[in-house]
DNA sequence: ATGGCGAATGCAATTCGA
């Protein structure tokens, strides 16, 4: 037995997960994952493609629904205390309809608590959906702070956050101030979640501009590198200091039928 | 400035994503 164990936690957004089984198929094979979060699955649960990722050694936790949004996660240890939405932690009454859109799981593990969310886009700045992701960065806030309040464990929140927080998250941030995705109110709520006391686990090893996890699909940005770092992993304070690296794999945005995003990853060491 | 591309639904064209 090792005296210590590491433990890596990937996000991806896949962009349909029944698209890409076969990409992130090959990709669990060829890197040392234990724990991979998926978001925007598309998929309602008994669709889930799963038999493919346990014939790997994964357990294979979803919460989806049809066409939109979806959320899973797989590991290679058991998760403990896995449950879905905002509701489970913060009541039913308070959450009202704001679990239609699945885009929250969770689960415990090695004293952690690992949060996968899909943080919805917003659309534009006019647009009534983004009101909707502002109150639902105020409601992920919420149950944040009930999770630390009533426990003590280590938490990881990962996932697509439709955010980039710095103007050097973005190829050129010129110009881009009423931009979805970096307008300064949404970028403002995503660090009043931070402020409860997470870092961002890239920022500990990598402080460069030019550090990218989505590229889209139009006018060839990827060839053009006109990238975007929108997904992240944010660690509490214990986390923070047992992380030992993070970065972000481009291959699997190189493939042919790629996912608009690329796996980012964090090595903690317990 | 606008639209570009890709996926789902469901079978053509529309909606959504970012």
């Amino acid at each position: 037995m090792p005296k210590e164990t590491s433990l890596k936690i990937a996000t991806w957004n896949v962009n349909s997960i029944r698209t890409r089984q076969q990409l992130v198929r090959e990709w669990l094979v060829t890197n040392q994952i234990e724990i991979l979060c998926l978001q925007e699955t598309k998929v309602v649960d008994g669709n889930f493609p799963r038999a493919d990722f346990e014939e790997l050694g994964y357990q294979v936790y979803v919460y989806g629904q049809k066409a939109y949004n979806g959320v899973a996660i797989f590991s290679k240890i058991p998760l403990k205390d896995v449950s879905v939405g905002f509701s489970p932690i913060l009541g039913s009454t308070r959450v009202g309809d704001w679990d239609e859109q699945k885009r929250l799981i969770t689960g415990v593990v090695n004293n952690t608590r690992i949060v996968n969310v899909y943080v919805p886009n917003g659309a534009g700045l006019n647009d009534s959906k983004y009101e909707y992701k502002l109150k639902w960065l105020g409601l992920l806030r919420e149950y944040l702070q009930t999770l630390v309040k009533e426990s003590s464990l280590d938490i990881c929140i990962c996932g697509d956050f439709n955010i980039a927080p710095e103007d050097k998250d973005i190829y050129n941030s010129e110009g881009k101030e009423n931009h979805i995705m970096f307008s300064p109110p949404e970028r403002q709520a995503l660090q009043y979640v931070l402020d409860i006391g997470f870092q961002d686990a890239l920022r500990k090893f990598n402080p460069n501009s030019g550090v990218f996890t989505w590229w889209d699909y139009r006018a060839n940005g990827f060839s053009r590198n006109r990238g975007w770092r929108i997904d992240h992993h944010y660690l509490s304070p214990n986390l923070y200091e047992k992380a030992e690296s993070c970065w972000v794999d481009l291959e699997p945005r190189k493939q042919v039928k790629p996912s608009d995003h690329t796996p980012v990853i964090v090595s903690l060491e317990f």
